[in-house]
DNA sequence: CTGAAAGCGCTTACAG
DNA sequence: CTGAAAGCGCTTACAG
């Protein structure tokens, strides 16, 4: 009913004003000078007539389509897609805008090789093979105002020539040459959290399993954690476990290591809630009980893994739903003050991304750091 | 480029034809007879000019977006729905479509209560409360062709007068009157499946591990498992453990309890991945060896539980990526043949819901039952 | 304070 | 085989 037959001509005609004041007034068209009378009998013959407005008719008139194009990378293998999808739609919603949503697929493994870009540096020719440069275009066809692009691992965009005309918001990434304004998890900062509350619980031989592939998210864990034990005046490169994959058997592999050393550590910071996993069974098969003879922290807040084990495990949660919809506020920012001034685009937000804060969720793989002695 | 500012009339001008050939050859008109010529003289000027139609004027003249609207529940706590949009819009994408996507929030929990609708039942003052109404409403306001609305648990839905005018396909639903075409997972094939592997393998004492909360696909799940040991001319009903809730620890201290009787199971059937992960922890505590001692089935292929518990779970995969495709493009069929003749809307494809098989992913978890003496 | 008119970029009868 | 013209439903200068 809201997008019915019925058309602003036939609030036109029924209140008795012409097109141009019914659009001026439901609009709340800025210098439109329209007597409260007549703004009252618009608004209330349009309520009465269940008019809603044609939105293709409007931005093809007025240029601007009111949808942002989301392409997102691996929506259906990485856990955190749907909240970022979450925050952002929520986000737009508020402000009247839409969604429309692209997979990028396989990037995950594709970063393994080269780095591929917003725009990809091979030949024109083969440009239409380019997993993300087709989702791009495909959105810039639909005429969406402004394009965020979420990526599933954090790393450096090449994108040369924007993705279009039109603005574009940066999720989990950065450009290669800082271009576009960027969010990123405080990966550091949350590591830095995770260790401050082991410290806080009285640890000071905190070990590390981490992976050793190599990984902007994963380097940031590792100084964070670095960095807080040193900041504690605690040296962090002790007890450290590198899992050759990021699973739970690999990280176990790793706990047992470690926790197989002479001066074992109390506590353990995992990359990720998977090694932490790995972490769990490593204990258990030690006869160590968590929290109770080894503490453990996680990174990632994956409910299905950290609320299912036992004791749950307290992580660092990522701000997924909060990155998106900061970037959606970010990208209608700039469309709607490119609207109103003519004035250029307003800063990009400096070369920097903005980070956003990642919480520390406790559940209960932390405790007070074993005093006692333990079975030989 | 190809949404820039040339159009159908730069096209027209340059290949000195009228804008009307230029529309008919680009969009393959059936009845425009043009010749091969002109064609190709319309198609080289187009590429040139790297022509791309502005999508919004078409679809104002033609009353056809191109655009589907996906409503989907709990897009951000369920793991599904990832691959719910990944298959949705991977088949829009390839017939040309793109996908609106909309959020239902918190329909996971107004399930346990009061049944919402498609079309709530509330006094119409209430409706803009009704998170369903206000997301779908917020699509048909978008001028989507059709809609698909994805409920994370499988339930009947209320929609008494239609979403709006335009066609909806449900994905893990059904409407109470059946008048909307639906497509669901066959749980319960599913579930024999699980238990014909359990059975090809020799076992022939199965348990089974459920939840008590009453919920359609878990009725499903346990009646597969009953029929398909009774078609064995096994009794099902024997080793059952009800969890009190569907998460690890419940499945753990009900598998405890079924592990414990006096002739227990040699094989564990079990209704989530959560409650395998349980069932885990239950046969560690036990001396039980996975699959040499026991063998264990989960329902849900949760990659990061499946994957990362040790030995890898073998578990039945609901098939949300063909789920989401199929119900695309049932939808664009009845969008399609709706424009094509203008006869009535082709059968909704009967009362029943579409059921799309579920496959077993076969890890390390199922082996021969155990004939040796166990450790008393 | 209000309205007549142009036009966004297409598609679609219709005429020839 | 091809084209002139109307019109989808709005917004936006512009005139009064």
């Amino acid at each position: 009913m809201s997008s019915g037959s019925v058309g602003i001509r036939d609030v036109a005609r029924e209140a008795g004003v012409s097109v141009t004041t019914v659009s001026h007034v439901l609009n709340d068209v800025p210098f439109a000078r329209v007597s409260p009378e007549t703004r009252e009998k618009v608004r209330t013959t349009a309520a009465r007539l269940g008019y809603g407005p044609n939105r293709l008719a409007r931005a093809l008139r007025s240029r601007r389509s009111g949808v942002l194009g989301l392409a997102i990378e691996d929506v259906a293998t990485t856990p955190h897609a749907g909240r970022i999808i979450l925050g952002a739609e929520q986000a737009a919603r508020a402000r009247g805008y839409a969604l429309m949503v692209v997979n990028i697929l396989g990037q995950a493994q594709a970063e393994a090789g080269t780095q591929p870009g917003l725009k990809s540096c091979r030949e024109p020719s083969q440009r239409a093979t380019d997993p993300i440069q087709a989702g791009v275009e495909s959105l810039l066809a639909r005429q969406v105002d402004g394009i965020l692009y979420a990526a599933s691992h954090r790393r450096v965009l090449q994108h040369s020539a924007t993705p279009g005309k039109v603005p574009a918001v940066l999720l989990g990434a950065v450009a290669a040459d800082r271009s576009l304004p960027a969010v990123v998890a405080d990966e550091y900062g949350g590591a830095a959290a995770a260790v401050e509350a082991l410290l806080a619980a009285g640890h000071t031989r905190i070990g590390l399993l981490t992976t050793a592939e190599e990984n902007h998210s994963t380097r940031q864990r590792i100084r964070g954690f670095r960095d807080a034990l040193q900041r504690a005046g605690l040296d962090g490169a002790s007890a450290t476990g590198e899992a050759a994959s990021p699973d739970a058997f690999c990280g176990y592999a790793a706990a047992r290591r470690i926790l197989a050393a002479a001066n074992p550590p109390s506590a353990l910071f995992c990359c990720s809630d998977s090694l932490a996993m790995g972490a769990y069974r490593a204990a258990a098969e030690l006869g160590l009980s968590i929290p109770g003879n080894l503490s453990v922290v996680g990174f990632g807040d994956e409910e299905l893994l950290a609320a299912n084990l036992h004791p749950g495990l307290t992580t660092v949660a990522v701000p997924h739903s909060e990155m998106g919809a900061w970037a959606v506020n970010r990208l209608i920012d700039e469309l709607e003050s490119a609207a109103a001034e003519a004035g250029p685009t307003p800063p990009t937000g400096g070369p920097d991304p903005v980070r956003l804060g990642c919480r520390l969720v406790t559940r209960g793989s932390v405790g007070l750091p074993d005093t006692g002695k333990r079975q030989p």
